[in-house]
DNA sequence: GATGAATGAGCATTCATTCAT
DNA sequence: GATGAATGAATGCTCATTCAT
């Protein structure tokens, strides 16, 4: 391993510490010491790489959300079916995201809430990008003019609740699960129950398959 | 006003001052200092009537909740008409409590998701209070077998979602004017959208009225 | 005692305490466990006195330099005699009151000089204070057209460097014997050496007497 | 360039960056990494060399000092005429050393009074080395016994304090012009005020020719 | 009872020094 | 030999809690 490589490993291994040690403590109470000690990095090392300690959360969670966002959109962007197929892709990637790295997630949407106005502006952009991925559904309503303004972001509001109670329970394993239920939730305003529900089932039928 | 009065009010000033500064600067940010100066008490009192930060913190929560949950079921149990007039009822009395005490509901519902396990379960638990009062319009869907189980989960993380982006934006007033498209998403899925558009309306011109 | 004597004495208590530790340690080697153990004091209550370290230290010279300017000057204004006997009282006061408070001296005109830039400028302002003593004196001198101008200030630096070695080493109580020299040294380029060791001999009988 | 002088080239290096960085910001002030960045080494080199910072300190301040005092004590030796012009010489010889080297200057005169014990007994030393070269003088004074025995320490204070206000002022150009004067000051409790004021002008005449 | 002055444990951060490469 | 990445002890400061008045 070159010096480069070493030093993006310090860096890697310190967010990871630090997603450790808020998702199990919560931010505010997260020690420096518990970060390196989790990151098995000396003060200095930590500092090399951060400005301090928030400045670790706060990359964090910008770094949570460029990936998970990446794999949403990607998802989107590369299923080249109906819009139903396309949400049906976004939202499996995104509860597939957030299974892989709940540590992660859990900072982006539990803790940084309330970890000062910075990661509160942060969680609130990143739950702003999902609008445009339902936006385009409203097309297919049609009476898309009775569609009440606020509805993509109260399903987001209503996914990230999905998402945020099985991180908190410690659950994340059970998402997977949750997806088609929840895929069906956010279809149905767009394409009614019927074709909702269908999509769901195949969501469904795919995961246990 | 004697010895009980005077107790009671200064138990009340503490909550209050409590709720005010954590809503100005968040729960971690809140020191004991803001909330004895804000009180008018001195140190000692506060210790009389709360253990430490966080039972005040609690309590805060607790007495919050009641009273909201208080007066959202009471709204629903009154209300003798059809179902979704119940719910409109009872999400009207939510969103009122919600404007009228902005930062005691933002301690409930912003603040309390990243201040420890303890008000990390009553926020949960608040929020499991509005699912019995969903579950009976599965009765008027005539296909209540394939509403998704989570749904009365999901509607309630939606309607958290928009009162939370209010309180933070600091803008719970608006939230008199969200209600009929918030009432619409949550009937929706029970009754259709013809007759959730059609109660959402009512409510609109109640307001306007 | 009450309050505000109270709050007085720990000032007083954690004034005296830097200026020990400082004498002791030197400015940069003090810790601020030094001080409020010296002080018996919290860290609280350091706290609630000055902003911060060096805050302490800035007012402990403060405090030291008006006092001891307050005295010199006063001895130089109400000695009625002719201006050599002024001088002489003056420098008389400053050498008992370095001697009187030999770390808070040590601390102006020793620590102060390397200790910051606040410090240091409050180090050369206090030296400059005992120009205005000396300049008088040239009117007695016949060819005082050819006096250096920076005589005084050259002076101060002799007289500093008198008191600074005394008290580096730690023998304050030897200021005494070096008063009538040291005055002799000041007068010298003013009123000649005949005079100049006059006045030092009348101080000297003074001081045995 | 061999190994010797590739090391002896390094250490003059390290010397020089550290006279540079504590000229600027103080010795406590002063930390490594700026002193290794300036030498342009390592850090292993720095420990080589020097067993630690104050070591490197130490060895700047008696490196400094001897050259300087090598250099006033060969001016004076090297003079044949009267004493007068032998301490004209010294003085002359000090303020161009100091005027060449100002940081390093400033190390021994104004940094090391609070660097610490091991510094400050360094910089008591170094004045003391003034005082056989005052000494002679006495001889010149008819009333020589009348002379106070401080006499010379007080000289020195003098002298320095003139040194370290331009040095503190990064006026060191300056002192070239205050030369003359000094010498007055300096000659006068020895020869007179006619005769210090002659020789001064001399050395003035000499410095604008 | 009520006050708020006082305490001191606990934490983020710095920087002299070491040692693997 | 030379480097500079890495360490972690040391320190200034905050703030929840106590208790003398």
């Amino acid at each position: 391993m070159n010096r480069d490589e070493a030093g993006a490993d310090q860096r890697r291994r310190i967010l990871e510490a630090t997603a450790d040690v808020v998702a199990e403590r919560g931010y505010q109470e997260t020690t420096m010491e518990e970060i390196v000690r989790g990151a098995k990095v000396g003060y200095g090392t930590f500092y090399k790489h951060f400005d301090d300690r928030e400045a670790a959360f706060l990359t964090l969670i910008d770094t949570a959300i460029k990936r998970t966002a990446g794999r949403v959109e990607e998802a989107y962007e590369r299923e080249e079916g109906p819009w139903p197929d396309r949400v049906g892709a976004a939202l499996g990637a995104l509860f597939e995201d957030v299974a892989a790295h709940p540590n992660a997630a859990r900072a982006v949407l539990v803790e940084a809430v309330a970890a000062g106005p910075e990661a509160a502006a942060r969680h609130e952009a990143a739950l702003k990008r999902l609008a445009p991925l339902l936006q385009p559904g409203r097309e297919l309503n049609p009476r898309q003019a009775e569609l009440p303004k606020s509805l993509e972001e109260t399903l987001a509001g209503g996914i990230v609740w999905v998402l945020s109670q099985r991180l908190i329970a410690g659950e994340a394993a059970k998402l997977r699960a949750l997806l088609p239920e929840t895929l069906e939730f956010v279809l149905r305003p767009y394409v009614g129950e019927d074709e909702a529900a269908r999509e769901a089932g195949e969501v469904a039928s795919a995961i246990s398959a």
